[in-house]
RNA sequence: GCCGGGAUGGCGAAAUCGGUAUACGCAGCGGACUUAAAAUCCGCCGGUUUAAACCUUGUGGGUUCGAUUCCCACUCCCGGCACCA
């Protein structure tokens, strides 16, 4: 029995069977189970999470965030759906396979072994029967089908690019594998490598990922949709071709000011671009021309991150012709000129942008003025800085003294008149690689055919199982799966003939791009998502996860699921309505909390100090959901303190005793604050400020505590208001107790209190009265004061007498409910 | 360099269509209960001060009867992007 007093000692809420017993009711009546035919669904969900074995109190916070959600728009009374999955694929697994013999497999499911039982420990109520894993063949066989529509429509193509190469490791390294230049894992330092890749042609979709970001205003940060929008970073300008002199060539540049073009003085051209070659063939500088392009393209790692100042290049020997005057124009090449943007090439106006002007300087090349500023032309003789504003065109033949404005797509229309150019629009998002050299992620379904070519896997013949026969997972130069003969020989699905399977597997930024969508439909092995299904649940109603993920995976998010959408496979252009940016969890040290970093405290064993309902509560208090936390155990005692309050008045109710009867106003003031805080913790949950929430709960406590009878009315339906508002926050408790109560339904499907506007009023208010915009007295009111009666009863108060007696009173201020002023001359 | 977020008691924080700054909690102090301690309950708790008064939301200005809230300038901290022509 949990309701006896023992001996005077007052009794704390024992949480390890009370949690135990609920979770194990909530489990054999399966009340977290989705809905199958939703009439008001929603879909609350936590961004995908890799299972890296121990939950620490950081991971946390998001599954109790999002739990939150999910119980109280359960308790709204719509059909939740709060799904589970692991993003199972992935390079750590890989690791410890290398590191401790294991297989990838086996520690990943014995990861996510471990965090399952946190999770549960926890009480977060999913519906398990959802649960995906991106390493299962029956997920991942979507994931090479999306695959095979991509490369259908073409958005799936192969194609040589220049990639981070370790050494040492023997392998590819992702971007953000590589730091300062070295390599994660080994500290060697990383070099580029030519190697054919696949890529998802993401640019094709760049217009519509940044129109669409307007469709997303109102429900996603915005922070986000700034970050995606410079991401994807579209610029409108010109196309320009330069011929090369003595040659039948051409180079195009890429600039966004073509009203600077009569300022070009010279040319620059990236080391990595593909047709340099060719232009120096005949070139008497070609020797060191061939050296600095090596020397860049070997060290572009190192030079990007550290070198903003200096500016490098070399002289071709080469020069183009200016396409308006006829002009020479050396060309360099440069590596401040990115190969991966625009042309790879660019025009140089030292005059009109700060890169060249910067390089110009150094290599002693002319500066040529064709912008004016619009106002003080105080002629300078040199100049000290370029001017990258627009102006007024001069020296520029027939456009001059045309405003920038203005000059612009008249000289494109010019450009394209003459043949020598055309408008255009780049974008700094570039084309995405998925394939990885790399052992534990889904197979690429292609065949490579000596007579075919490139084949794909046809439908039928999916999920490509990833073969679990694999001794050594070290990578020697390409990846593991080619050295599986059983798995690598195949006969080709057009010819017949002897080929090879792909022997690269999808960066898991693929497994995760199109998730959100499997989990109405999970089982589904006929289809990735049944169409009724999709229409019922998608998209997503609230997604919540960490502001780092705003460029990379938000990105590819939107995308696939743009993709599906005109496929006709989903109803939904976008992923998710709503997305909140959880702030971090830091450790004491300041940093945020990692395995890594060692100031993880494990969630697990938390639980099992405090209970799951202490933690919850601890975790929500500590902070405002959106913002970084430093990870405290200051907060623990309070909130331990709090549910310990909240069982003992489930003692008092059951007890049902009065110690004497409770006055009128004491149960006209509980009745006002009972309703009080149903306003302010809907409000709150609402408004993700759940910290609030709790602090008014508190309050409410506070009041119910010490109130005399608790056999009253009341008393009871404050207790039992409580209980339901608890729920979302402390649902153990709050669980156990409404049966205690008497109550038979579980607390989950009992609704949500409304409140009652008319008892929120109070008899009386105190309202500060300021002389001259200091406060000088405050006063206890009626309600419903009128501003004259204010006035006058402000006005006789002592305090405020001796400040406005005998001064002319200037003004008078009434905000009802709030203030009094007077304003008097000095 | 550019973009974004932040700065309030000893600590986590609350209050922004401008209206009694510091709710709630932690820590601390005092008291009740107890042989005692813990737990619990009650009270105090920004600073100078007997009170009155004055000062106080990173800094300096401004608007206003009144500014944590709005405007301008700046400092520091955190995060992201980083030669995108």
């Amino acid at each position: 029995m949990f309701f006896q007093t023992l001996g005077g000692i007052m009794s704390e809420y024992p949480f390890a069977e009370v949690e135990k017993k609920v979770q194990e009711k909530w489990e054999n009546k399966n009340v977290f189970a989705m809905s199958q035919n939703p009439r008001n669904k929603y879909y609350v969900l936590e961004m995908f999470a890799y299972p890296s074995g121990d939950l620490h109190v950081g991971h946390l916070r998001n599954y109790v965030i999002v739990d939150l959600l999910a119980r109280y728009y359960s308790q709204r009374g719509f059909d939740v759906l709060h799904p589970v999955g692991w993003d199972a694929f992935g390079l750590p697994a890989e690791e410890a396979a290398i590191k401790n013999k294991i297989h990838p497999r086996k520690w990943t499911e014995a990861n996510i072994e471990k965090s399952r039982k946190t999770l549960k420990s926890i009480g977060i109520g999913y519906d398990w029967e959802t649960e995906i894993l991106t390493c299962d063949p029956e997920y991942y066989k979507w994931t090479q089908w999306i695959f095979l529509k991509l490369l259908e429509k073409g958005l799936a193509y192969q194609d040589t690019s220049l990639v981070n190469w370790c050494i040492k490791c023997q392998t590819v390294l992702a971007n953000e594998q590589v730091e300062n230049g070295k390599c994660w894992r080994c500290g060697s330092e990383v070099t580029k490598r030519e190697l054919k890749q696949w890529f998802f042609r993401i640019t094709q979709y760049a217009q519509d990922l940044l129109d669409d970001l307007e469709k997303l205003k109102e429900g996603w940060p915005e922070p986000v949709i700034t970050a995606q929008k410079n991401w994807i970073g579209r610029s409108e300008g010109a196309e320009i071709d330069f011929s090369v002199m003595g040659k039948d060539a051409k180079l195009t540049v890429f600039t966004t000011r073509p009203d600077t073009l009569w300022g070009v003085t010279f040319a620059a051209i990236a080391p990595e671009h593909r047709l340099i070659g060719e232009i120096i063939s005949d070139s008497d500088r070609k020797k060191e021309v061939e050296e600095y392009i090596k020397k860049s393209v070997m060290k572009t790692e190192i030079q990007r991150l550290s070198t903003v100042e200096e500016k490098t290049g070399v002289y071709s020997g080469v020069d183009l012709k200016h396409p308006l005057t006829g002009e020479n124009v050396p060309l360099y090449i440069c590596d401040y000129v990115l190969s991966s943007y625009g042309t790879g090439t660019v025009m140089g106006v030292p005059a009109h942008d700060a890169r060249d002007f910067d390089f110009a300087k150094k290599y002693g090349l002319k500066m040529k003025e064709v912008i004016k500023p619009r106002q003080n032309t105080d002629n300078k003789e040199s100049l000290e800085e370029a001017f990258t504003d627009y102006g007024i065109l001069t020296n520029s033949g027939e456009f001059s003294g045309m405003n920038s404005e203005e000059a612009i797509p008249m000289i494109i229309e010019f450009l394209k008149k003459e043949k020598i150019g055309r408008g255009k629009v780049n974008f700094k998002l570039h084309d995405w690689l998925v394939s990885r050299q790399r052992y534990w992620g889904a197979p690429i379904p292609v065949v490579h055919c000596p007579s075919c070519g490139v084949v794909p896997v046809p439908e039928k013949d999916l999920p490509v199982i990833l073969p679990d026969n694999v001794e050594d997972y070290m990578p020697k130069g390409k990846s593991v799966l080619a050295a599986v003969d059983s798995y690598i020989n195949v006969s080709c699905p057009e010819c017949g003939g002897p080929a090879l399977r792909d022997p690269d597997t999808l960066d898991t930024f693929v497994d995760s791009s199109w998730y959100q969508l499997r989990y109405p439909d999970a089982k589904n092995s006929e289809k990735l998502i049944d169409s009724a299904k999709a229409e019922s649940w998608l998209p997503i109603d609230k997604y919540i996860g960490g502001i780092e993920h705003a460029t990379g995976h938000l990105i590819y998010f939107r995308f696939i699921t743009k993709f599906l959408h005109r496929l006709g496979v989903i109803p939904c252009g976008e992923p998710a309505q709503r997305l909140f940016n959880q702030g971090m969890v830091c450790g004491s040290d300041g940093s945020v909390m990692s395995k890594s970093k060692g100031n993880g405290v494990e969630a697990g064993e938390f639980v099992g100090n405090y209970g799951a309902d202490v933690c919850r509560v601890t975790t929500l208090f500590l902070a405002p959901p959106g913002r970084d936390a430093i990870w405290s155990e200051q907060g623990v005692a309070g909130a331990k303190r709090f549910l310990d309050r909240v069982w003992r008045l489930g003692e008092k109710y059951t007890a049902g005793v009065s110690n004497g009867k409770a006055g009128e106003s004491d149960e006209k003031k509980l009745r006002r604050t009972m309703n009080l805080t149903i306003k302010k913790v809907t409000e709150d949950i609402e408004n993700w400020g759940f910290n609030t929430a709790i602090a008014s709960m508190m309050e409410f406590v506070n009041e119910l505590v010490p109130f005399e009878d608790s056999s009253s009315y009341i008393f009871r339906e404050a207790y039992e208001t409580l209980l339901l508002l608890l729920a979302p926050f402390a649902p153990h408790i709050a669980e156990y107790l409404w049966e205690k109560a008497g109550k038979n339904e579980f607390v989950l499907k009992s609704g949500w209190p409304q409140y009652d506007p008319e008892t929120v009023i109070s008899e009386s208010e105190e309202i500060g009265v300021q002389v001259n915009g200091k406060l000088r007295a405050v006063l206890r009111l009626p309600f419903d004061v009128t501003e004259d009666e204010a006035f006058s009863q402000a006005a006789e108060s002592q305090n405020v007498k001796q400040y406005i007696e005998g001064r002319e009173i200037k003004k008078r201020i009434f905000v009802p409910h709030r203030m009094i002023s007077f304003v008097v001359k000095a």
